[in-house]
DNA sequence: ATGGCCGGTGGAACCGGA
C-alpha cells in the first residue's frame, strides 16, 4: 500500500497539480492539509471520478485536512481529542480497510509563530505558541490512547517541526522559531518516546533531505528547505514499512505547492 | 551581491503562512 501526506497549499488553487499527481503516482491513501475549504467547496468529484473515496475536516479560509483513499474508510472522526473549544481543522481521522485494518492520523499541526513569551520565559497563554504547544500535548494524548488499542496506526502531515538541525538547511536561522526551538522539539521527541517511529529516518541518514522550500527569497533555487512534514507509525506499523521517500521534484514544477509530498510504502 | 511569495477574502489591501 502506497501512502502519501501532502500540504497541498490550497486545493482549490492546486486542482490541477492534485489530479496531475494522482494519475501520475496513483496514492492508495492521500493525506491532505492546508486544503484551505469549507467541506461544501471541496472539489470532491474531480477526485472521485479517480475512484477515490473522500472525507474532508475543512473552514473558511485557512488550514482544513482530507482523505483520500481507494480502500473504504471506517469510523472517520474529525478533530483532535482534548479541547471543545479548539475550532481550528487540523485532524481526521479513519480506519482503512485493506487486507488488514490500519488507523490513519491526517494533521496539520500548528505552526506556531510568533513566539511569544512572558518574564518568566513561559509561553503566553492564547498566543499561537502556547496553542502549537497545547495542541502537541493532545496530539501525545491521542498517539498514548490509540497505543493502548494495540492496533496498528499511523499519524501523518504537516509537523511543522524541524526534529534536528541535519533537517534544515541553515538550522542557524531557525533557533528561537516555533518549528525548531528547544522546547518544540522536546515536545515531539516525547512523542516519538512513546515508542512511535519517525517513518523517513528510520530509512534514509543524513542532511539534505528537506520537504518544504518557502516561496521567498529564492529558497527553492538554493535549496534553502526545511524537513517538517513526517510519518510516525505505530510499532506493529513500523514492522510493516518497506520504504520512505521525499518526492522533491515536485517542488519544480508548474505552480507547485511550498510543501512537496512525502511517501510510505507498506506491506500489508 | 541583493532581494525576492502566495492563497484566500472580497473586490483593495490585508492576513496568515513558515
Amino acid at each position: 500500500m502506497k501512502i502519501a501526506t501532502f500540504n497541498i497549499n490550497g486545493v482549490k488553487a492546486r486542482i490541477q497539480t492534485l489530479c496531475d499527481w494522482l494519475d501520475e503516482t496513483k496514492p492508495d491513501i492521500a493525506i491532505l492539509q492546508e486544503i484551505k475549504s469549507v467541506d461544501e467547496a471541496f472539489p470532491r468529484e474531480l477526485i472521485e471520478d479517480r475512484g477515490y473515496i473522500v472525507e474532508t475536516h475543512g473552514q473558511k479560509s485557512f488550514n482544513g485536512v482530507a482523505l483520500l483513499s481507494r480502500y473504504p474508510l471506517e469510523d472517520v472522526s474529525r478533530g483532535l481529542p482534548g479541547d471543545d473549544s479548539d475550532e481550528q481543522a487540523r485532524f481526521i481521522e479513519a480506519t482503512v480497510v485493506g487486507k488488514s485494518a490500519l488507523r490513519i492520523c491526517g494533521l496539520y499541526l500548528p505552526n506556531g509563530n510568533p513566539v511569544e513569551l512572558d518574564h518568566a520565559g513561559q509561553p503566553v497563554a492564547g498566543g499561537k505558541y502556547a496553542y502549537k504547544l497545547a495542541w502537541m500535548a493532545r496530539l501525545q494524548a491521542r498517539a498514548q490512547a490509540l497505543l493502548a488499542q494495540e492496533i496498528p496506526f499511523l499519524m501523518a502531515g504537516d509537523y511543522n517541526i524541524i526534529p534536528q538541525a541535519e533537517d534544515a538547511k541553515r538550522p542557524e536561522a531557525w533557533t528561537e522559531d516555533a518549528l525548531y526551538r528547544q522546547t518544540s522539539r522536546e515536545a515531539f521527541r516525547k512523542i516519538l518516546a512513546l515508542g512511535l517511529t519517525e517513518a523517513f529516518r528510520a530509512r534514509v541518514q543524513g542532511p539534505g533531505h528537506y520537504s518544504f522550500w518557502d516561496y521567498q527569497a529564492g529558497a527553492w533555487n538554493r535549496d534553502d528547505g526545511i524537513r517538517i512534514d513526517h510519518f510516525l507509525l505505530s510499532p506493529q506499523c513500523a514492522d510493516m514499512m518497506i520504504d520512505c521517500h521525499i518526492q522533491r521534484d515536485m517542488r519544480g514544477r508548474e505552480k507547485p505547492s511550498d510543501h512537496v509530498p512525502v511517501w510510505l510504502e507498506l506491506d500489508n
